[in-house]
DNA sequence: AAGAACTGCAACCGCAGCGCG
DNA sequence: CCGCGCTGCGGTTGCAGTTCT
């Protein structure tokens, strides 16, 4: 039909619309702009009630609450905005889809989480300048997942915040960072590793935390890491490893990574994740948020039970072509009361 | 102070699914 | 089974408000 209004609604034709459903209830949405006198489609009433004007809509900020359930139903749902809105009550699809674009997506990208498949951000080789947040990541993904119940989360994660030995884990590894930062620089002179582990670790530096510094620095001395041309560009972030580094003979300078939990955190070896990382079995160790397959896969793939290979492979090397899911990512034998309460609570709402 | 760039949100568009004749 | 109309959904756009330069 010719002449309809479009665009911003006026306070008049709000209470028109409100009113006549208020009286009238909506009915056929086609036939009520006529029934309320509003020259507006159909679709458009629609929108406005549904979006705006209906009363039980919940206006104002997201809390934390819901900012986690968010993320976690999203990383179980994808963008089904419809089914994650009908679990917070007030909450309008097109608000949290909102929500999510311009708040969690960039949130999440700021922690290295991938907003599509909620797993650590692979299409930056540069995984060394974002390790802190990576680990952030690993550790708040964690908590965040961990738990039989989302509601739960905020509280787990404010407790975690706050802990000490958790932030002195990061500040380590912040250390670590700028350390490579430096390494990488123009003059790159062979390094004294006593001197770098007491600097670092002071006498109380373990034996996982030498081994850890002990590749890195036999990597950055062999020349195998290198600055790119972008990153040059970029300010100097700290060099990405050659490709090279997927081949397996090299990875095993890598394997010894893999066991430096105390940069992780003290349960981070049920993690059992399996994608490409120049960093082979140490980034494998940092969880998907929830689920470990995309979104546009996920839910069918709940119930699989795949087994993923401990390294490195040319398909792991593709974030889309994971198998695993959230809940085989928290895998082996750790918290398994946990993880089971976890699965149920997401499979109940899916289902 | 003014213009540019960015951000957030309401609203629109197009498509898919469903029910009905 | 097919076509049609309606509804709901997800992606995108447009614009007002805010921040930056």
């Amino acid at each position: 039909m010719h002449g309809l209004k479009k665009g911003p609604w006026t306070p008049e034709e709000d209470k028109k619309l409100v009113d006549h459903i208020e009286t009238n209830g909506h009915g056929s949405w086609r036939a009520l702009p006529k029934l309320a006198g509003l020259n507006r489609c159909g679709k458009s009433c629609r929108l406005r009630w549904t979006n705006y004007l209906r009363p039980d809509i919940k206006r104002g900020k997201f809390s934390e609450e819901e900012e986690q359930a968010i993320i976690n139903l999203h990383s179980v749902l994808g963008n089904k905005w419809s089914t994650i809105s009908s679990h917070l009550p007030g909450r309008t699809d097109n608000e949290i889809k909102n929500f999510w674009n311009t708040h969690l997506k960039k949130k999440l990208l700021q922690m290295g989480i991938d907003p599509i498949t909620h797993r650590p951000r692979t299409d930056h080789l540069n995984l060394l300048a974002n390790l802190p947040q990576l680990l952030a990541a690993a550790n708040l993904t964690h908590l965040i997942s961990n738990s039989a119940n989302p509601w739960d989360n905020a509280m787990r994660l404010q407790q975690h915040l706050s802990s000490a030995d958790h932030q002195q884990h990061l500040a380590k590894v912040q250390l670590m960072s700028n350390l490579l930062q430096a390494l990488n620089s123009a003059a790159n002179p062979p390094l004294n590793l006593d001197l770098m582990m007491s600097s670092l670790f002071g006498k109380q530096g373990s034996f996982q935390d030498q081994r850890v510094l002990e590749s890195l620095i036999r990597m950055n001395n062999s020349g195998q890491m290198e600055a790119s041309d972008d990153e040059i560009g970029n300010g100097g972030q700290i060099g990405h490893f050659s490709a090279g580094l997927c081949n397996p003979m090299q990875l095993d300078d890598f394997t010894t990574l893999g066991s430096c939990e105390p940069f992780l955190n003290s349960n981070s070896s049920q993690f059992g994740g399996s994608y490409c990382a120049p960093f082979g079995d140490y980034i494998s160790e940092i969880p998907a948020l929830v689920s470990a397959t995309s979104p546009e896969r996920g839910i069918s793939s709940i119930n699989e039970n795949t087994d993923n290979s401990k390294y490195p492979s040319a398909e792991a090397s593709n974030p889309t072509s994971m198998t695993s899911t959230t809940f085989e990512a928290w895998g082996d034998h750790h918290q398994m009361v946990d993880d089971e309460a976890s699965e149920s609570y997401w499979k109940d709402i899916i289902e």
